[in-house]
DNA sequence: AATAGTATTGCAAATGTTTTCATAAATTCG
DNA sequence: CGAATTTATGAAAACATTTGCAATACTATT
């Protein structure tokens, strides 16, 4: 009553208010089977009087889980990532854990002050993308003992559970596709791949894949692209008006194959006549441009439900198993990739 | 030493290993200045040999600032959201505050829960996308006297501090332009615009002003779209195939209009010359479709960064100043627009 | 050298919960 | 009906930190 407008309303002004112990209060919430239903409902009566909410700064003090759950992207501004984040974030929040988010714009020092930063909230768990990071990230983790997660890729021999898929497997399909529409002249534009495990298995798989055909890319047709459609576009004319232009071009990822797909037809050329063109990721909108981008489907929705939901059972369990889950690629056959012209 | 190993370091640890108290290490984190800097060397060694991490946990219940800012958009996984929580995110973390994140998928009984979850939290702000919430978020937010922020939309009369634009005139531009270029039989795809005013703003806006100039849009040349370019193609191939075409076609923003350029471009039409086509938001992306798309520029990222900024100034300071920032819009002429044809 | 002031440190209380243990009340059973 | 359980509640300790106050040690001033 007094307090009540001060703001300070805690669980023993509930009690107060409800006239019973605060040890009442507190197993009203935490364990209400053991509570008869009239205090019960005197205590929420109280509650919803006075406006209680529960301090879990508190019970987290107590030994109890904090309730949240880290999650550290290279960047949050980017399609393929928004999804994830997306999926992830409404699992572990139906699980009752909220999102703590931050990202480090590729750069691993970063990464590490991130992680340092969410331990300190004593998040019950944190999730990371990729399987290379700086070893005092890795030290740091296994030193406090706090539950990790890699997302996005798989590797069988990752030594944190991860949830993700073959980024090589991805580069090896996008490869071959290409290669058994008779292309033997292929441009690459990929990321820059320092810390960046994705992107570089990919590019190294390909790369063998064209290898094992007796393909090397000749230097004129490789060109390094930031994850931004303009900018791709960019890479993509300067790739192309080469004298000796390649007849498809494989892209890093999907964002890089629209800036592709826009140079060709500002160009003029005619996709997939004159170029076909591969992705990797099958973001939100490939599926609609026109003509719809080939690419190698990476599942991110479903990256991000079966991580948060295998994390957070994963937490919440007495004695954790360790696991790891490959999530499957597909190739979608759409209009930008086409047998090579014969001459 | 002892629990060294268990992972049981906490700041008595630490005084112990350093042969201090408790409150003088506190000190060394807190008022550096008030502890000797050879015993603060000291200290810093026995944390550094400890791997000591604060606990904001305990912090917090000290009535300190918890350090978390939390932000309730409707999606996550959405070009333009992602650019304002990118920015926002960076910004606050250059402050020293951390990212809690949620999403509601517009609707605002679920935001509502979000930020009940959040201040439970003791998050030291919210941040809510939009002006139009349901009254128990605007009565929890008022009780608990949390600071709270309203992000994206700008209105004068907005009873919390707010950052972002004003929708109403990005309609008016949107309309305006393609009134001046000669339109007059519009069509108009809009989301949904229930629980979210940003486009009710714009559709009404864009109303009045083809009302001013005695233009009523018939029903079939109106539509409603989700925020998906494909579903949005599909709503514009249909309208597209009325018997009465529309010669432009004005979008509740760029993703929609994305989808509209593709339909028109898959039914053949000439995007401009066949058909005007302007968006509102200007994602990342929009400048790179063939032709560019034309639309009235949101700045996302400013409006996430300043925000970020006059937020955490907000909070940190002793008699914070209620602020509303007005950012400015910018019509971006392209490639979709263009006078329209004579008959 | 004595005094006043300042710089450095420690003690103990306080923060808001949860949980163990103890106690009291209610119920069951023979 | 009395003993044995079971159910419901409360008291108090514990969690990891911060900070006001007090105490000590050091420095400067006269």
């Amino acid at each position: 009553m007094d307090n009540y407008q001060k703001g300070k309303v805690d669980i023993v002004a509930v009690a107060k208010a409800a006239k019973v112990s605060p040890s009442t209060v507190s197993r009203t919430f935490n364990h209400p089977n053991l509570v008869s239903p009239a205090t019960r409902k005197k205590i929420n009566r109280a509650v919803q009087k006075l406006g209680y909410i529960r301090n879990r700064a508190a019970q987290t003090m107590h030994g109890k889980r904090s309730g949240t759950i880290g999650l550290v992207v290279p960047t949050i501004n980017h399609a393929i990532f928004a999804e994830v984040i997306q999926a992830f974030s409404e699992t572990i929040d139906r699980a009752g854990f909220s999102l703590l988010l931050a990202s480090h714009s590729y750069d691993l020092d970063r990464e590490y002050a991130m992680v340092r930063k969410f331990l300190e909230h004593r998040v019950d768990g944190v999730a990371l993308v990729g399987l290379e990071h700086s070893d005092a990230t890795t030290r740091l983790i296994e030193q406090q003992k706090t539950p990790a997660l890699a997302i996005w890729n798989y590797s069988e021999d990752c030594p944190l559970p991860c949830v993700g898929a073959d980024n090589r497997l991805a580069g090896h399909l996008a490869a071959e596709h290409l290669l058994a529409l008779g292309h033997r002249h292929i441009g690459l534009i990929f990321p820059k791949t320092t810390g960046n495990d994705r992107a570089q298995n990919r590019l190294s798989a390909v790369r063998e894949a064209l290898n094992e055909k007796g393909i090397s890319v000749p230097s004129e047709h490789e060109s390094e692209a930031p994850y931004s459609v303009s900018q791709a576009k960019q890479a993509a004319m300067s790739l192309l008006t080469e004298h000796a232009r390649p007849t498809a071009l494989l892209c890093g990822n999907d964002v890089i194959a629209q800036g592709g797909l826009f140079a060709a037809q500002s160009l003029g050329l005619k996709v997939p006549d004159d170029l076909s063109i591969i992705g990797i990721g099958d973001f939100k909108g490939s599926a609609d441009v026109e003509p719809g981008l080939t690419t190698i489907r990476i599942p991110a929705e479903t990256i991000g439900k079966l991580a948060g939901e295998r994390f957070t059972d994963y937490i919440t369990s007495d004695d954790p198993e360790p696991f790891r889950i490959c999530c499957e690629l597909e190739r979608i056959v759409r209009g930008t990739t086409g047998p090579v012209a014969v001459f």
